[in-house]
RNA sequence: GCCUCGGUGGCGGAACUGGUAGACGCGCUGGAUUCAAAAUCCAGUUCUUUCGGGAGUGUGGGUUCGAUUCCCACCCGAGGUACCA
């Protein structure tokens, strides 16, 4: 009976597809497990053999702990806005709807075939009006928010305006615009409702604000920070400029220190911790004010060394800041201008590669030293950023390379403030071992008393004080684009925005003729003939109705990507609730994600955002956990296998990898499927696919044609796209899947072989061999040795998510009870359920052979017993010097002194010693014997 | 530059808290079976060797009876980040 597995299956996926074994429940005696994957984007080019990695890795924690009496909650779904599916509308004029429906069919079918046991009825779509109607809601709840200081939560607007009407603003600390102003209660009672509508914005979690964007002319949207790779775009590489517009933002920045001290409690792994603190960016330092001289006027900086502030001997503002033109000396303004202006030609790209060339002008204008009331030259450079900090500096050459070059380049004077340090070559920035000198008060001091101690004496001046300064910024979060959530948002005759009631929800995206922006500019959503909300009757309606007293225009923006992202884990628990985001009992009963496997590219983006949301909900009691998964795990990438062909520059010859030497040839890409598991290329069907190179001399080695071959990212461009369906016709599902985890740790990246899927694949026809004559008999000491040594180890590997080795474990334990012949009952049903989460299709067919009417999802996973692996006797390695000599079977009860004794009397070790007394002997009973000397 | 991860046969990789380096698989070599091929099975496969042995986990040092594993310095590769004051 051979091993049929296209039959077999076809006939579990179908079997699980009606009977729905892994349906989970929201309600079970049993304890939770909520294994989690990124949902994907479906894209237009399918899966290829690396996506499934991260899948197969959680399917089969999924089913292990259901083998394990857990009730497993292991969803899939789609992240289905998104730039492509608009951009191929833009080309095509096909709605982004019906690419993204097609796609996510070829998805389904793609993951179907892989035997993955997701529970489907909870599947979501972040672009279905079911799901994001609870992203505006979200929105909503963010927006009808602002932050505490003092409590360090979210609360209700509703409280803050109270607290207005009581007690103005001055003594709330909340986390709010640079620019908002201070009032009384009576002050408050007095604004228009129209002006109350402005003060709250500037609190609100979700605002409005005119600010500076990446502005991205090709996408023709704004893009986030973390949406921008080098400077361009992250999706297509196209240019990004500054711009400055009025966009939705997040109040991120008010989670800033939460999202820090979060990392500490959850089980991710370092670097991504690391690059989300990096992008959080905090650093601890002073604010000081500096006063202009003869101008009315203050320059705020950070810095994280006011501890030198002696050695300040200038200041540097960036070309933006808004005191440039106040300041700037009639001599001097038309060198500074001339700056300005050539800065503001230079793009952000520019700014960035280039940091290299020095530049930079004098105001002619000077500030008032806080301590020394010296005056000190305030110039400005492209050095420092407008958007971090105050857009200013306080210049000490000596401590910091940057203020030292500029210093250098401009011949200002460079002062040197520490004790016993040269500063002829280079700035000291070495905090640590600093000792201050020449700094009146601060002299002999070093960086952490000298730091208390100037904030002290700053705030007795009132010029300054302690401060925390965090990199992060506020998210923006409008997008002019088609393809995503809209703003459950109109404007009012004020122009200021309100929000939509919650039992009008879902706002629908409206049909529009055209994907691309409007002639005047306005975001595609613009083209839409029926875009105004009708307040009245609470439906979108005609924009020909707008009057501005019942019918408004609707926002026009829509979400960014990450909006649909950032609280599916917890629509998961309970997708297809239309009068909640959720039952209080679901989120109760599943709390947050246990585990959570995917790519960390979404480090700063997916998983920042997240986290920030997460938070929200559980400041305002939407969500138990403030942190939404317990343990993450980023799957390593698999990488391509490309092929190559040599043609030579100066003939029609194309030579096998062997005779390149010694000729000039250009490499050209082969696509794998011409190439066989020994690199020998199938010349024939290569001429097929490049007819241009049809006509070339092929020159062979030995008979043969060998490729060259080198690791690249696996991509279309490169040819080395491995697809799995190809795999699963060729070899089946359960091949694939041990494949994929046979081939490395699960956490790094691989290159992809298929070559190598022989190994897995005859392993299962070895398996599969076993199972064709099961008996009732009793199992032998050794079978059980070999079934138990298999269980513990395949129990610690998956606990440790070290599914290669596991594989391993399989080769060898079937290797094992083949040589033993053991046709057990008992023994082959253990070792089915092991392999169970592995290759499911496979073990559920044994399963059933073996006289089950139950799937074998269901069964419990076998139990170690200790008793079946005690031995007796141990080969015991003796070293001479460290190094293995020989080996020796002994007793394992043998104490020290007599295992010494009987090595010492050893005939080979006579040999080893020829006659030499050893000095020492180091006997671990049960482990080694080390004879020195 | 900074942060993080990694470096072991021809290849993917294994080695628990320091204790027999190279498990398992691919590939390769030889053999069996076959008219032949595929498939399957058996044996071998780190390098080197005068067949006794010797060397060996990126390099150099250190700790130890013993180091792929711990410590120091360096080299190389991958990823992230970058005028962040």
């Amino acid at each position: 009976m051979e091993y049929n597995f296209r039959e077999i299956e076809a006939k579990w996926q179908k079997k699980w597809s009606n009977e729905e074994p892994f349906r989970a429940i929201n309600d079970s005696d049993k304890p939770k497990y909520y294994v989690l994957s990124m949902f994907p984007y479906p894209s237009g080019a399918g899966l290829h053999v690396g996506h499934p990695l991260g899948y197969i890795a959680g399917d089969i924690y999924a089913r292990f702990k259901r083998h394990k009496g857990f009730n497993v909650l292991h969803p899939m779904g789609y992240d289905s806005f998104g730039l492509p599916a608009e951009q191929y509308a833009i080309q095509t004029g096909q709605h982004p709807a019906k690419t993204t429906d097609q796609n996510i069919k070829r998805y389904r079918e793609q993951l179907d075939q892989l035997g993955f046991s997701f529970d489907w009825n909870r599947e979501v779509r972040t672009s279905d009006p079911t799901y994001y109607k609870w992203t505006q809601w979200v929105f909503i709840q963010l927006y009808d928010s602002w932050y505490d200081k003092q409590v360090d939560k979210a609360l209700p607007i509703q409280n803050l305006v109270s607290k207005f009407e009581t007690e103005g603003n001055s003594g709330i600390d909340a986390v709010c615009d640079d620019d908002t102003p201070r009032f009384s209660a009576t002050e408050w009672k007095h604004f228009s409702e129209a002006d109350k509508q402005r003060i709250l914005l500037k609190y609100r979690l979700t605002y409005l604000a005119d600010a500076e964007v990446n502005w991205c002319p090709a996408l023709g949207t704004v893009l986030a920070n973390d949406e921008i790779v080098n400077g361009v775009s992250e999706r297509g590489g196209h240019p990004v400029i500054r711009k400055k517009m009025t966009q939705w933002m997040m109040r991120i920045t008010a989670y800033a220190q939460r999202l820090l001290d979060g990392l500490d409690t959850i089980d991710w792994p370092q670097p991504l911790k690391d690059s989300q603190t990096n992008w959080i960016g905090r650093s601890e330092g002073a604010s000081v004010s500096f006063k202009v001289k003869s101008h009315d006027a203050v320059i705020e900086v950070f810095t994280t060394r006011p501890d030198t502030i002696f050695g300040a001997s200038f200041m540097t503002l960036a070309p933006e800041h808004e005191l440039v033109q106040k300041i700037t000396s009639s001599e001097q303004k038309a060198e500074v201008d001339a700056y300005i202006e050539a800065t503001s030609k230079r793009s952000e790209r520019d700014r960035m590669a280039d940091v290299k060339t020095i530049s930079g002008a004098f105001t002619g204008a000077y500030a008032e030293h806080p301590f020394t009331k010296e005056p000190v030259p305030i110039w400005i450079g492209d050095y420092v950023l407008a958007g971090y900090g105050t857009g200013a500096v306080m210049s000490v050459p000596c401590g910091d390379q940057r203020d030292y070059d500029f210093a250098k380049h401009f011949g200002i004077d460079i002062p040197n403030i520490f004790e016993g340090v040269d500063i002829a070559e280079e700035a000291f920035v070495d905090k640590a071992n600093t000792i201050i000198a020449n700094s009146d008060f601060l002299n002999g001091l070093n960086f952490k008393e000298a730091t208390r101690k100037v904030i002290d004496e700053l705030e007795q001046l009132g010029q300054g004080q302690g401060k925390i300064n965090y990199r992060l910024r506020d998210a923006v979060f409008s997008r002019q684009r088609y393809w995503g959530e809209p703003f459950p948002v109109y404007y009012d005759a004020n122009g200021l925005p309100q929000m939509l009631a919650e039992e009008h929800l879902p706002l629908q995206l409206p049909e529009v003729e055209k994907y691309l922006p409007t002639e005047t500019g306005d975001p595609p959503l613009g083209n839409a003939t029926a875009w105004a909300w009708d307040t009245t009757t609470n439906t979108v309606v005609s924009n020909e109705k707008i009057d501005r007293i019942r019918v408004f225009p609707l926002e026009l923006n829509t979400m960014p990507g990450w909006a649909g992202s950032s609280q599916y884990f917890n629509r998961y628990m309970d997708p297809k609730n239309d009068e909640a985001i959720y039952s209080e009992e679901a989120i109760e009963y599943w709390e947050d994600v246990d585990l959570y496997i995917g790519g960390s590219e979404h480090a700063t983006g997916h998983l920042l955002y997240s986290r920030f949301w997460q938070k929200f909900l559980f400041d305002r009691g939407i969500a138990p956990k403030d942190e939404f998964a317990r343990k993450l795990i980023n799957q390593g990438m698999i990488t391509g296998t490309s092929a190559f062909v040599y043609k030579d520059q100066n003939s029609n010859k194309i030579y096998s990898k062997g005779l390149v030497s010694g000729n000039k040839v250009n490499p050209i890409h082969a696509d794998v499927s011409f190439v066989n598991a020994s690199d020998e290329l199938d010349v024939e069907g290569f001429k097929k696919w490049r007819p241009d190179l049809a006509d070339a001399e092929y020159v062979l080695e030995a008979g043969k044609f060998i490729v060259g071959r080198e690791v690249e990212k696996m991509s279309k461009s490169k040819y080395n796209v491995v697809n799995p369906d190809a795999i699963c016709e060729q070899y089946g599902a359960d091949s694939l899947r041990l494949y994929e985890m046979f081939l490395g740790p699960l956490e790094q990246s691989k290159p992809w072989n298929t070559a190598g899927i022989t190994g897995v694949h005859s392993f299962l026809k070895k398996l599969w061999k076993l199972y064709l004559g099961v008996d009732e008999n009793e199992p032998t000491n050794e079978n059980l040795k070999t079934l138990h040594k298999t269980i513990k180890k395949v129990e610690e590997d998956i606990e440790n998510f070290s599914f290669n080795t596991s594989v391993a474990t399989f080769m060898i334990c079937v290797n094992e009870i083949t040589a033993q012949k053991c046709s057990s009952k008992a023994v082959l049903e253990s070792l089915a359920i092991l392999v169970s989460p592995y290759a499911p299709h496979i073990a559920e067919e044994l399963w059933e052979r073996m006289g089950h009417t139950t799937s074998i999802s269901a069964a419990a996973f076998p139990k170690f017993e200790e008793k079946y692996l005690v031995e007796s006797s141990k080969e015991y390695p003796i070293s001479f010097n460290g190094k293995l000599r020989f080996k020796l079977e002994l007793p394992l009860d043998m104490g020290k002194d007599d295992i010494e004794k009987a090595v010492m009397a050893h005939e080979k070790t006579h040999e080893q010693l020829q006659g030499r007394t050893p000095k020492k002997v180091i006997v671990v009973p049960g482990k080694i014997v080390n004879i020195v000397g």
